[in-house]
DNA sequence: GAGTGGTCTAGACCACAGG
DNA sequence: CTGTGGTCTAGACCACTCC
């Protein structure tokens, strides 16, 4: 239990992030001035430019002089490896996303529920082809927890990818990643058109929603025609 | 025609990693005061207040309430990020790391070069293969920022790794890479002592130290004996 | 011109570490 | 106790955007 009050410009940061995680802010969005929120929280300018100014450093905001503070836009799963979501990725390109839905049903596939830490099944199980402009990029082979995404089976992932509607219903708060260079098995390879001898880029990922493995996935690309990218 | 003067609060980090890189201050070591740094700049303590409270944002420095103001220990990481010195990697496996030096020698590689952000070479450039228990696991081509590391090529890189020599000298500020799986040439390919048709995991990264690329490095791995993992 | 953020000052009080 | 960093104030001037 904490005995002294949090200082006021961290006050002001968990204030900021709360209105936009409750959606009142949304990303893009104008957000208060400084000056509005001085009087708002009855301190000086200064300490709510400290606020503000440490919640652009973190990218929750972006702020432009002569104009005001927005939210930003919003960054989905891992930060760390900037591993957006792939039909994001693409449109940031100028490009046309398609997928295409191979499986989308329950399974007992004990390896699975392993790396869900479930005890008992069902889990459900996802595989897409994810393309640009027509072009095969992703095979996507995704365990997903039912108690964290009940409703997941339900979905059309031709419409919204995995990723996405995943990020939307719950905050990842902790992931585990690993990165092959891999030969792909026949099936992967004949989904995602490659030529024989091509190596794949694979990434294996684990979400946690809480205390809970919200998903374990396998994702194959193309290595001609993908690589990952970020920054530190 | 001088652009505008920095802000007052931006020359003071930079002048405090200047002092960290060229080896004033060492890391765990004691640097000045805010207040001494106040007298020493002219400027007022909020002023340096900020610097240092970035720096130590962003892990450069590390404040104790009472006691002062000290160079953070460098720290290897196991995130794609940071990605690890390979040495210390293969010692936390209990294995034994031997290293392999190729080349040692300036380059004026025009395409190093222009990575590095140098209008004029040479450049330094090192060919490494590091080996776990006698095994050939990384195939290390690196160019780096004379400026930066002017004593590189007098290193023994069979003693400590250039990563290792790197961290120890300059506190890394921002890192970029790109991570791909690609067929290797027949160069790299017999020095990592792989089979025809198997692919290799490749990490390139430039990494800066204030505003100057301080290298720029591409890591061959053979997919069969490597990968990458990391959590978040 | 009005409003925004970016920076800076010269003080202040506090919590904490170490002699 | 002195010296350190942690926070905060109430002003100020500037550069920029938008109307």
């Amino acid at each position: 239990m904490p005995l002294k009050a949090l200082p006021a410009y961290e006050q002001i940061k968990r204030y900021v992030i709360r209105r936009i995680s409750e959606g009142d802010w949304k990303p893009g969005g104008l957000i208060p001035s400084e000056m509005e929120l001085v009087k708002e929280f009855g301190v000086a300018r200064m300490t709510v430019s400290r606020a503000l100014r440490e919640l652009t450093a973190e990218r929750v905001l972006t702020r432009v002089q002569g104009s005001g503070t927005f939210v930003a836009p919003q960054r989905y799963e891992s930060t760390v490896l900037e591993i957006r979501n792939i039909a994001d990725e693409i449109a940031d390109r100028g490009h046309r996303h398609s997928a295409s839905v191979l499986t989308l049903e329950p399974s007992d596939d004990p390896l699975a529920l392993e790396a869900l830490g479930l005890a008992s099944g069902p889990a459900f199980h996802s595989c897409i082809v994810h393309s640009e402009e027509g072009e095969p990029i992703q095979y996507e082979d995704r365990y997903v927890n039912p108690k964290v995404f009940p409703d997941y089976l339900q979905q059309d992932f031709t419409v919204e990818t995995p990723n996405h509607y995943m990020v939307r219903l719950a905050p990842i708060q902790r992931a585990e990643f690993r990165i092959y260079a891999q030969k792909p098995d026949a099936y992967v390879r004949r989904h995602l058109m490659m030529d024989i001898g091509e190596p794949c880029l694979q990434l294996w990922r684990r979400t946690w929603v809480g205390d809970d493995v919200a998903t374990s996935v396998r994702l194959w690309h193309p290595a001609s025609r993908f690589h990952l990218a970020g920054n530190v």
